[in-house]
DNA sequence: CCCAATTAGTTACACATGAAACCATATAGC
DNA sequence: GCTATATGGTTTCATGTGTAACTAATTGGG
């Protein structure tokens, strides 16, 4: 089951005789990274959303935020919005939801009377103390099957594509 | 700028003198895995669709199962939903896009009058030998800043994080 | 200085998606 | 066989998201 030489350059001989015309009008699903990028996280957050999302009653767009701002230095909603890809009217909601939760404030920027700092009220703080240690209990559960230089290559990889995708991106 | 030591084991240490009581409520989202895979997997269907969605106009979920169609083996809704783990909301709405565009038909099933086959038509499969070579080159740029042995370990180590969701999910 | 072009953030609209309830058919236990 | 339960698929409702248009504040060129 476990195939070991999916390569992109080996994928087109893999089926043998019987696709050798169809195969530019057929793809396997299971060999496209695109695919499988999107299949992976979207049951990573899934799994993850199962178990605590309800406890805690929070979004991805706000988890983000959340995250974020557990580091202790205030951030505006456009620093939040280009540090996670994230669009900013997304932003812009998650702000609104959990200020009217009072999970974090918005405090006036000095320099900009636009911009808002955002801050984590000490109910933030407190719910990330119990959240940010179920999220890491998670991840660990997570990478259970996965060892060490394993999980570094996976990163560096991702890390990788990510500065590709910049490139397509950016020269558009 | 490329740490190589940020293992799950390695990241607690990291901050150094820095962080030490708040490292339990203090979250860095750009070591953590299931961001790391949703940011990752958003931005390439973004890239993915920022060319080929206007053009083509389907959705993600419509691709999806145009692609699985473009095995040649007809298919019912369940069995597509099962592969890709999609909602069958989800892939009822796909199917009944694409019918309306006739780019699948569907063909009730003989054992079960319930369920339908779908399969491609005419146009469908001409659409696809259009939209399959595309996709095909968009992996290519993608992994162009990747080497064949990064890649094979990528699928593989994904493949292993998806054995843990099924373990993760299935436990529940 | 002042006005044009930018920029931070919000609102209105359209679309994608999942949960729950639903319909029609199939199947299992009796 | 007959009925209870399960299953394939659809519809309804609530939520999340991006695009475009908007407001208010800022900045830069004259």
């Amino acid at each position: 089951m476990q195939r070991t030489d999916d390569t992109p350059e080996a994928r087109d001989a893999l089926d043998g005789e019987a696709s050798q015309d169809r195969s530019h009008s057929e793809l396997d699903l299971d060999q496209f990274l695109p695919y499988r990028l999107n299949r992976l996280a979207e049951r990573t957050s899934e799994a993850m959303f199962a178990r605590y999302g309800e406890r805690f009653a929070i979004n991805v767009a706000e988890w983000r935020l959340l995250a974020w701002l557990s580091r202790g230095v205030p951030m505006t909603a456009r620093e939040i919005s280009l540090r996670t890809h994230m669009d900013k009217v997304r932003v812009s909601r998650a702000v609104k939801s959990l200020e009217s939760r009072e999970l974090i404030l918005r405090r006036p920027s000095e320099q900009d009377q636009r911009a808002q700092l955002l801050v984590l009220t000490a109910e933030g703080e407190a719910m990330l103390a119990e959240l940010i240690p179920e999220a890491r209990r998670f991840e660990d559960e997570l990478l259970g099957a996965v060892n060490a230089r394993q999980y570094r290559d996976l990163l560096l990889t991702m890390q990788t594509l990510e500065r590709q995708l910049d490139q397509l991106l950016g020269s558009d």
